[in-house]
DNA sequence: CTTTTATATTACTCATGAGTATTATCTATC
DNA sequence: GATAGATAATACTCATGAGTAATATAAAAG
C-alpha cells in the first residue's frame, strides 16, 4: 500500500522534470506509439494521474520535448550563419566550428535528438528547415568565389542534412567519432571530394 | 446487405494484391501504427476477414511490403559492384549508371521505398547493409587509386546513404529531379567537392 | 450433380492503454 | 491551528482496433 497524498519535501516541478527524462529516453527508444504512459510513470516512480497534473496528453509531453530540440537547434543553426570577408582558409575551419557545434548538442542531447530527428512526425519540416538555412550560407559564399558557380547549393544543402543526420546515429551516437573529428572529416569530404588529384 | 459467400469471378490473388496495395499506401502515407486494417479493407472494398485469408496479420502483411523493398534493393546494391580495371573517365559515368537503376526503382516504387527506408523498423539494419555493399566497392576503388588514400570509405559509404536517404525524399518524390540528374549530381559532389578551384 | 475447397460476409470478442473521478496528505499562509 | 492550494494515490472508465466464430456462396473436382 503506496502511500497516499503528498509526498515529504515533495516538488512539483521535479516530478515533472523527472518525467521529461524518462519520457524521452522512452520515446528515443521505442517511437511514440509503443511508448506506455505506464511505463514513464513507473520509471519516474509516478502514479498515472500525476502525470497529467503536469502534461495534459501524452501528445503534449511529446511536443515539448520535439519543441525543446526544434528551439535549441534552430537558435544553433541560427548562430552558424557565416560572417562574410572570411579568408579561404578560415571559411573551412569556420564551418567546421560550427558543425562541431551543432554535433556536440547532438551528442549531449542523444534521445532528444532521436525524437526530433527521427521520430517527430515533423522531422521532416524540422530538416527542411536547417537545409533552408545551411543552403543561404552556401549561397553567400558561392556569390563570393569560394565555391563552384554551376552547383546546385540546395542539392548540397539538402546533401549535407542527410549526411548529418546518417553519421550522427552510425558514427557520433555509437562513440565511433567525437563532434569535432566527425565535423573535419565531413567539411573536407564535401569541399574536396573523394578523387585522388 | 453486401453479398454473402464468394462472389462472382472473384480470385483470391487479386483480392490479395490489392490487399498489399492499399496497405503500401496507408502504411507509407500514415506509417505503421496509424495505419488501420479497418482502413486497408475498406479502401480495397473487402471485409476484414477476408483480409485474414490472405495475411495471418497486421505485422505479417508490413513485412512482406518491407521484404519485397529489401530483397529488391539488395539486388540492386548487389549489382552495383564495379567491373576492375575501369578506366578514371567510366569510373564516373559507370557510379552515375548504378545509382540511376536504383533512383529508378526508388521512383517507381514510392510507397514500398517509403515503407522500406523510412517506416520499418530495421530500416536502419538495411541502409547499414547498403552502406557495407557501397564502402566495398568504394575500397576496391580506393586500393586501384582512383579515390585519395587518406579518406575513411566507410564515412564516405554512410554518408552516400544518408545523400540518397535525404534525396530521394525531397527531390525525387517531389519531382526536382529524374533519377539521371540526381545520380548525376551526387555523384559530381562526391567525387569533386564543392570548392572552387 | 454432389462434394469439396476457396472466397467472402455479418457480427462479434477481447486486450490494451489513454485518460479520469475521488480521495488523501503535505506545506504554506493568515 | 485552521484553511487553501499543491502534490499525490487508489481504483476506475471507455474508445479503439486487432483478430475471430459462425455462416454462406461460387467454382472446381470427382
Amino acid at each position: 500500500m503506496g502511500q497516499r497524498g503528498r509526498r515529504r519535501g515533495s516538488i512539483g516541478v521535479e516530478s515533472r522534470n523527472l518525467l521529461l527524462e524518462k519520457a524521452a529516453e522512452e520515446f528515443a527508444k521505442c517511437g511514440f506509439h509503443e511508448t506506455k504512459i505506464s511505463t514513464i510513470v513507473k520509471r519516474a516512480n509516478v502514479t498515472q494521474p500525476s502525470f497529467y497534473l503536469y502534461f495534459s496528453s501524452k501528445d503534449a509531453i511529446f511536443q515539448e520535448l520535439v519543441g525543446s530540440f526544434h528551439s535549441t537547434l534552430s537558435d544553433l543553426v541560427q548562430q552558424s550563419r557565416l560572417e562574410s570577408g572570411l579568408k579561404l582558409d578560415s571559411l573551412e575551419a569556420e564551418i567546421e566550428y560550427k558543425l562541431t557545434a551543432i554535433f556536440t548538442y547532438f551528442k549531449n542531447n542523444q534521445d532528444l535528438t532521436k525524437i526530433g530527428f527521427y521520430i517527430s512526425k515533423d522531422a521532416g519540416r524540422l530538416k527542411g528547415q536547417i537545409a533552408a538555412q545551411i543552403e543561404e550560407n552556401l549561397l553567400k559564399e558561392q556569390r563570393d568565389g569560394y565555391f563552384q558557380p554551376d552547383i546546385d547549393m540546395h542539392t548540397v544543402a539538402q546533401s549535407l542534412v542527410g549526411i548529418m543526420e546518417r553519421l550522427t546515429i552510425v558514427k557520433l551516437f555509437t562513440g565511433m567519432r567525437e563532434p569535432g573529428n566527425l565535423a573535419n572529416e565531413i567539411v573536407r569530404l564535401i569541399l574536396n571530394g573523394i578523387i585522388s588529384r
